[in-house]
DNA sequence: AATGCTTATGCAAAAAAATGAATATAAAAC
DNA sequence: GTTTTATATTCATTTTTTTGCATAAGCATT
């Protein structure tokens, strides 16, 4: 269960939170590559509880409601590491534009292209987010802590696959364009 | 549920086929973009045929055990034309390497560089493959029929998600190599 | 002759993910 | 002054995916 782990992983990297933090974290999904809705994210954390992974402390608030914290305990870190050992295959693949692209003949030309031109501003948009944090926190990279250093790996990642994707949008739109 | 227009699109453009061979193409993903095991295939295939979006035949066999060829309906060609129509969204990320990444300080350099290298040499495989299938069935391409183009797209696609994962794992590999 | 692979399909259970609904308070916006 | 947004969590249901098991016969290999 891969979405423990990102949450160990979050709860290591950018430190205790709580459930309601936790989702947060997981929809700003910046350099995130894990989605999951708050009730995926509380019930995992509870379940991480109780296995003796994660530790929670309840904060009693009178403005808001009581919140728990959850800190990584040294056995969850350890089953972190452990996890981080063994191999991973790439995901599969699920990408409903590809099957839509794959029978894009059944539609008209302009319905085709405008979901192309939706999909490249998404993308395009997630990009520029994305390459603002790269400028903004990764402007001297020899000094960074080797912890730095793994994270600015995940944003290069992000940043290659919106990049990729915008481009074959670009490809993709030109060359229907041109058909006939 | 993409699944079955996954099959519906398959049926349409690769023509009827069975269940086995469904599970085949799902399984060579070559320019498939759905992953899917063989459980979820047959039983798609009979809710599919039970909504009248696709029809079988049954193959009497007498050497191997007797097989459905499923084909679309004119109504099953309808609905994936009018699901075409429809926006989707770009899929929700789920890479366990990147979380792997992110806390790749847990864990020897070495460690981490061996899973770095194991990654790059199956997206270099998987390049190859594609870029052979663009070499020998992509070869003129202003000749191709529009049916043709839009697989020629999700071929580009995946060559450009394989090229994209094979730039990383080489950034990624020399960035960690380089520090201190 | 025994072993494993390919063809061909199915059931059942468990795990994971998506969807819908609910509670409760306070601050901010209209 | 009412609506919306933000904080903070939980339960329940459905859908989707994964995993394990089962059948059955021919073909090729050892």
């Amino acid at each position: 269960m891969a979405l423990s782990h990102a949450l160990l992983a979050s709860l290591l990297v950018d430190g205790p939170c709580s459930g309601y933090d936790m989702v947060k974290r997981f929809d700003e999904k910046i350099s995130c590559y894990w989605m999951a809705s708050h009730q995926q994210v509380y019930k995992a954390l509870r379940e991480l509880e109780s296995q003796g992974w994660v530790s929670s402390e309840t904060i009693t608030q009178t403005r808001r409601p009581n919140k728990n914290i959850y800190s990584v305990t040294r056995e969850g870190t350890e089953q972190l590491a452990h996890w981080v050992l063994t191999p991973s295959e790439p995901t599969t693949i699920r990408e409903d534009l590809m099957i839509k692209t794959q029978v894009g003949f059944l539609v008209t030309r302009p319905a085709i292209i405008e979901e192309l031109k939706r999909r490249h501003g998404i993308h395009l948009t997630n990009l520029e987010v994305l390459k603002t944090i790269e400028q903004q926190e990764f402007p001297d990279l020899p000094s960074l802590t080797i912890e730095a250093k793994f994270h600015y790996l995940t944003l290069r990642r992000g940043i290659r696959f919106e990049s990729d994707w915008v481009a074959w949008c670009e490809e993709a739109i030109a060359f229907i364009e041109a058909h006939e």
